[in-house]
DNA sequence: ACTGGTTGCTTCGTTTTTAGAAGCGACCGG
DNA sequence: CCGGTCGCTTCTAAAAACGAAGCAACCAGT
């Protein structure tokens, strides 16, 4: 399970949530890995920054300047890598509008979309437990 | 916003998700930033490999070794750093049994229990859009 | 007594990932 | 023409993750 790579698709070894480990579940009694749908779940959500644009990408399409004023810190290149992971992944959609000017626009696909009351149960849980930026009372 | 540095409680600029870029929101008219309460729990979340230790706590207690060996394909080093930050960030909890031998084990704190059904979200949403783990069809 | 194993980490060098700046062609407005 | 934006790409630097070795404490077997 070695995540370092492009979360490559094809590969069972992918992201800190690889099926690689899951698989390593064992199956048999000590049952105390992870869920392997989880896993996979992290496979992408635990790279760093994908939570984030399609959190951000839940208001709608966006092109991708848009898209690094609005995931703030991100870079340009990982923003352009993160988003061809998320795209081959099928979590995103890139739609290119020819005409000059030539623009791109990204926005969730169906995948992607089904994602969001989950997001939105991770949000309502850091809010409850994160109240403030600097406020730590969890 | 660096996540890099552990994810320190008390800074607003920690995580891929720091508030320091959910607060760049503008607040005003052009609202396509992600949301500040999702962004911060991906500070955790979206930091390698503790989406799956705490999925793999939701099991129960285990010690370090038995996380080692049920966290497939962590090392030690990382396996022990994340530990750490999730038990300063009031995710999980260290117990120690002092008497011989002396014995660690780690389980959800009550936060990180709170995040168990948003998990379970992720779970299912998962194993609908990644049938199997070399199935790649979302 | 010694050996080998487990536990719960720590340390250190290596590899991978992310960050950050600069760059490019296309397009637009002044 | 210039300067700006867009949608990236490229390259170097910094940070994160990896992987192996190490340590003290403890236990069981010979």
């Amino acid at each position: 399970m070695n995540p370092v790579s492009t979360p490559t698709p094809t590969s069972a070894t992918v992201g800190p949530t690889s099926a690689g480990h899951s698989t390593a579940s064992t199956g048999e009694g000590n049952s105390k890995t992870c869920d392997e749908a989880l896993a996979q779940a992290f496979t992408f959500l635990g790279k760093r920054w994908n939570g984030v644009i399609l959190g951000t990408l839940t208001n709608g399409a966006s092109g991708f300047a848009e898209l690094r004023r609005n995931v703030t810190g991100i870079s340009d290149s990982v923003l352009s890598e993160r988003l061809s992971e998320l795209q081959t992944a099928g979590l995103i959609v890139r739609a290119v509008e020819p005409g000059p000017p030539i623009s791109v626009s990204y926005q969730l696909s169906d995948a992607g979309t089904a994602l969001v009351p989950a997001m939105h149960a991770l949000s309502v849980w850091a809010a409850k437990h994160f109240p403030g930026p600097g406020d730590r009372t969890p």
